[in-house]
DNA sequence: GGTCTGCAGCTTTTT
DNA sequence: GCTGCAGACC
């Protein structure tokens, strides 16, 4: 029997208001989760068949999280029900019935990677200028396209015929013919097709119209135009739907997601009742004081303001770092501080802006010794040796599928050319086969007699794994994958480090099809790909446990942390600088940094750095913005403590030092009271005896910028430099003490 | 047909 | 600073 007691009115009426429209407005760590779990175990409770319901998340990890927390309040009914994202869901739907569009059942599922294959080869096809029409904004003009529901012919017509469309029109029209024949899908077909099959076919919409009496939607502001219609059209006219989203916290407007979806929803659906949760259960008071005065910067929101019970807690800590390394080294360094004061380590979270700040950190988590765990970024089924396996893989379920026919032909080398691919790329054009198909008829396939044999022992190896395919598990396939082709044989001939880690990624391919083979026993190699292809990376990852956990923005949202960081707070990195002249893009970058903000629990800190590397090149920017829009009250003064001061990277760390590091006295202030000073304000002792400076350095300086040293007086500790500022003025500084950074030439 | 080298472009964010 | 690609050479 659950207990409805623990949950405040609102959250209650929420869980109990089960028939009809019911929109669920949830603020940050309002308990949003414990809602969605409670209702489903209420109805669950209340005679609902677990089968009958239907609860869509955003990420994997959100689907399991839930499944769990249902399994403890409802026990092993929660295993009937439905509970996956939006794209896991119409893979299912799409297994059993794609056939009724002309799809083969062992469809393909393509990535971005495939995508822009099949994108580029197009554009030569079509003779298109990489430079005039780059192939990633035909990408994602295509993936607009389909966010909002628009076939070629509809794009065209929304967006005027002009040349320019014209062409990008006609890749889009050719990039859906080449997908239709590879039997592949991609990520947004994956929700269009599944509406495609229940819009033309009744008795399946029938079917999961019955099946799903109770529909419930999470994150329901990062919904797109397809996902919305997609949602509506399974409701049918029960209405039995619960959606819960938070405004403020709709982060994926630029991958389609329509905030209308959540503001309109009360005019989509007349009869919807509305619940607003504001009470927050997760951060203390200054954490929240400061999401809210963030957040009360953006127009156009839904109203609402969260308070808290809890105390105010402690203030949030900005640190002003001079550079990236610095500021990763603090964070280490604090990390490493909460933690003697208690804080386990998978209750700490680095949270960044971009996948690239995170190595600096890394290193510096390395050099302190410090367990962490880093998510997304490089994953490892993008990694070349896995996605040729995964190609071998994907060409022999899904035998139409080019793509990955192309990539894996000549892959070990087995002498079969750009030249053979086109030849036999033009008889498969011509008879209407698959590449593969063309391959297996190499003897009419009018190649030379030279590539004719290298083709016939490819065709060879290909019609032996297809046996292994059918008759033997996935890990036995695999197995004669690596047998068979001899991909091995090019990382062992050769010991080194990259191909040691290239055999060690093998490996771990082979753990995981293991591992899945184990939870999966009826699964087959189909099954396993779709795995590969939704359920990605970080999913597959064990419990944080022990580890600190690095992410992007994006990828934290929905989880919380006793402590946080948020590192590279400076305009152009966040908010990025594509962001700046856009006020729709600016709001977007506001609010990721309000979930960021609404991600701790207890302790915030935020840092800075002053000057930073970035695309190999060092740029002083600016505090960013939305920490000014924190009220200073909230930001605690005081020093970091001990000296930040970083020892030269280690040899084997492959950290890059591109300038010398001297520590600073009297840092100088931005305007706002309080903030911490790099390097703990020169208490970390001057530590090279050599000179560090040499006349024609370029340097630069806290306050007066660049310059450069016209002259050196004295060595070590007293070395004076006199330095010519770009600006005009000379000055002469005591290196030691002064806040110079020499930088690279 | 394979391999090496030098250069351009690049990084938002993810299912 | 890294990667992917084009062009040159074997």
């Amino acid at each position: 029997m659950i207990d409805l007691n623990s949950l405040n009115p609102p959250q209650k009426e929420a869980v109990l208001h089960t028939e009809g429209p019911l929109l669920v407005l949830a603020g940050a760590g309002s308990g949003k989760t414990r809602v969605l779990t409670y209702r489903i175990a209420h109805l669950i409770e209340n005679g609902v068949m677990p089968w009958h319901i239907l609860a869509i998340t955003f990420t994997n990890k959100a689907a399991r999280e839930m499944l769990e927390r249902v399994r403890k309040l409802a026990g092993e009914a929660a295993e009937d029900c439905w509970i996956s994202t939006f794209h896991s869901c119409c893979a299912r739907i799409l297994r059993r019935d794609i056939e009724k569009l002309g799809y083969k059942r062992q469809f393909a599922i393509y990535d971005e990677d495939d995508k822009m294959s099949v994108i580029k080869s197009l554009c030569k096809e079509k003779a298109l200028s990489e430079k005039e029409f780059p192939p990633k904004l035909i990408r994602s003009a295509i993936s607009d396209a389909k966010n909002k529901m628009l076939s070629p012919e509809d794009w065209l017509r929304e967006e005027g015929n002009s040349a320019r469309t014209r062409a990008i029109f006609e890749v889009y029209q050719g990039y859906e013919h080449t997908l239709k024949a590879n039997n592949a899908l991609d990520f947004d077909d994956l929700i269009l097709k599944t509406l495609e099959l229940l819009a033309e076919n009744p008795p399946v919409l029938e079917y999961y119209r019955d099946k799903f009496r109770y529909i419930l939607v999470d994150e329901y502001q990062d919904t797109n135009l397809a996902q919305y219609e997609l949602v509506r059209l399974l409701t049918g006219e029960r209405h039995n739907l619960c959606v819960v989203g938070d405004d403020d916290q709709s982060i994926y407007g630029w991958r389609g997601a329509d905030i209308r979806n959540i503001l309109e929803f009360e005019k989509d659906f007349p009869d919807t009742h509305t619940i607003k949760l504001e009470q927050n259960y997760r951060s203390t008071g200054n954490i929240l004081d400061a999401a809210n005065q963030v957040i009360a910067h953006n127009e156009g929101r839904k109203e609402k303001e969260l308070w808290t019970e809890a105390e105010a807690g402690e203030p949030i800590t900005l640190y002003d770092a001079l550079d990236e390394r610095d500021e990763a080294a603090y964070i280490a360094n604090m990390a490493r501080r909460r933690q003697e004061m208690g804080t386990r380590p998978g209750e700490i979270a680095v949270l960044y802006r971009t996948n690239g700040q995170s190595r600096v950190i890394e290193e510096a988590f390395v050099r302190a010794g410090e367990t962490y765990r880093v998510y997304g970024g490089l994953k490892f089924y993008d990694r070349k040796e896995v996605k040729d396996l995964i190609a071998y893989m994907r060409c022999l379920v899904n035998p139409d599928d080019d793509v990955s026919t192309r990539r894996i032909i000549n892959e070990p080398k087995r002498s079969i050319g750009e030249s053979t691919v086109e030849r036999l790329a033009n008889y498969a054009q011509a008879n209407e086969m698959s590449l593969l198909s063309a391959a297996l008829d190499y003897e009419n396939a009018g190649l030379t007699a030279r590539a004719r044999t290298s083709v016939a022992m490819f065709a060879e190896l290909m019609i032996d794994l297809t046996e292994v395919l059918y008759s033997g598990t996935p890990s036995e396939f695999l197995q004669a994958v690596l047998d068979r082709t001899g991909y091995l044989k090019q990382f062992t001939e050769v010991k080194n480090e990259e191909n040691e880690a290239r055999l060690e990624n093998i490996s771990e391919l082979q753990g995981a099809v293991t591992e899945y083979e184990q939870q999966n026993p009826q699964g087959g190699v189909t099954d396993f790909l779709e795995n590969v292809a939704l359920v990605t990376d970080l999913d597959n990852m064990n419990e944080t446990g022990g580890a600190i956990t690095l992410m992007t923005l994006h990828s934290a949202k929905g989880l919380e942390f006793d402590c946080v960081f948020l590192a590279g707070m400076e305009e152009t990195i966040f908010p990025i600088s594509r962001a700046m002249f856009d006020d729709n893009q600016m709001e977007e970058e506001r609010r990721l940094c309000y979930v960021g903000i609404t991600r701790a629990k207890k302790k915030l800190f935020m840092t800075h750095a002053r000057t930073r590397m970035l695309y190999n090149n060092r740029q002083a920017n600016q505090i960013s913005r939305f920490v000014s829009e924190i009220p200073t009250r909230l930001i605690q003064g005081g020093r970091a403590g001990g000296a930040m001061r970083i020892p030269p990277a280690a040899p084997g760390l492959k950290a890059r030092q591109s300038y010398d590091r001297r520590p600073a006295a009297n840092a100088g202030s931005l305007g706002i009271p309080g903030v911490q000073k790099g390097f703990g304000g020169g208490s970390a002792p001057a530590q090279p005896t050599q000179n560090l400076f040499s006349v024609g350095d370029r340097v630069m300086h806290r306050m007066f910028g660049p310059g450069t040293v016209m002259e050196l007086a004295g060595t070590g500790n007293a070395q004076r430099a006199r330095i010519k500022f770009d600006s005009g003025t000379e000055r002469i500084f005591a290196v030691n003490a002064a806040p110079i950074l020499k930088m690279r030439k």
